[in-house]
DNA sequence: ATTTAGATCACAAATTCACTAGACAATGTC
DNA sequence: GACATTGTCTAGTGAATTTGTGATCTAAAT
């Protein structure tokens, strides 16, 4: 094996960005959601294709949609023809849940989750830990609108104009 | 004194826990605010009972109230009967101005802060973005639930009684 | 059978986090 | 001024995670 990477530079080494609590994965994967949202049902669309109209690379793409298949967001269908499909209706998945599977739980800290709690380590008296029932706050500020928007919804504000921008805030 | 507590393993090797947003920094930071909040102002504390008090790493707490220390949310005194004491009335410092100090910015992705944006390369057309006006939203919900608040507030959490807490949800 | 496309496996570069060590500097007390 | 106490600074290190890449394998439609 032991293949020639260090020579002359094997990697290309472009530093993609990154953020704290939607990793490009997430980003990623909504997006290729929200692409497929807005095809006609039950034609599916090529991984390739999909890759290239939202500048996603194809073969982080291919691990992100399998995921998404594990759980049941999306469905696949391979050979001539194939590519991907929404498992449900855009008006019937809701945000967070995918998030939750790219990204883990919306929580700012474990012990503050619902989905998936775990306690501090340095947390001597969780009931009344300051930080703690703050990030819950945070936690159901964040919950409350992920979990509240649908794909459907969350496409729709790709078709919202100008004008209506302006006024929105 | 706390240090050599292995025999042979130079590192504990005890893996600490990590959270996507607020990061043990923050946490840490926050939870030596609140102890500052709780003394008798203009009495300063030592690093090593914060520390101590909160399970904290000492060295790493050095390093946190040097940070806070050169924002402006604390004031240091060297010397016997030196230690950190707030630079303002708890009621004046806002959590969210903390966090950020400590953690960096509120919003989930960097396309939608408004403290420090910064453009994702992958996106064409920025303002239609369904991503980035979802995570428009979600930084709002929490940028409202954390600017919002004092610290005086978060450490009042502290002091709720178990039956206050049982009716509150 | 052939082509097309998705699935699997293994691993690597880059970054961030969560610390630690150790030397150094400032301050107050005697 | 000597000394002890206390805070500051510069490094750097190990672990985990993110963000991918390459090669090969397998399934499906024509």
């Amino acid at each position: 094996m032991a293949t020639a990477r260090l020579g002359g530079r094997r990697w290309p080494a472009q530093p993609r960005e990154r953020d704290r609590m939607l990793t490009n994965k997430g980003k990623y994967g909504l997006k290729a959601m929200i692409h497929l949202a807005g095809l006609e049902p039950g034609r599916p669309a090529l991984v390739s294709d999909i890759a290239k109209d939202n500048e996603i690379p194809k073969k982080f793409l291919d691990t992100i949609l399998g995921e998404l298949r594990n759980a049941g967001f999306v469905q696949s269908k391979k050979g001539k023809g194939g590519g991907y499909v929404l498992a449900r209706p855009p008006h019937e998945i809701s945000v967070g849940h995918v998030i939750r599977v790219l990204d883990g739980p919306l929580a700012p800290i474990s012990c503050a989750s619902r989905t998936s709690y775990r306690r501090c380590a340095d947390c001597a008296d969780e009931k009344h830990c300051a930080v703690r029932l703050m990030m819950l706050e945070v936690r159901n500020a964040i919950a409350t609108v992920l979990d509240n928007r649908s794909l459907a919804e969350m496409r729709a504000l790709t078709e919202i104009d100008d004008e209506r921008l302006m006024y929105h805030i």
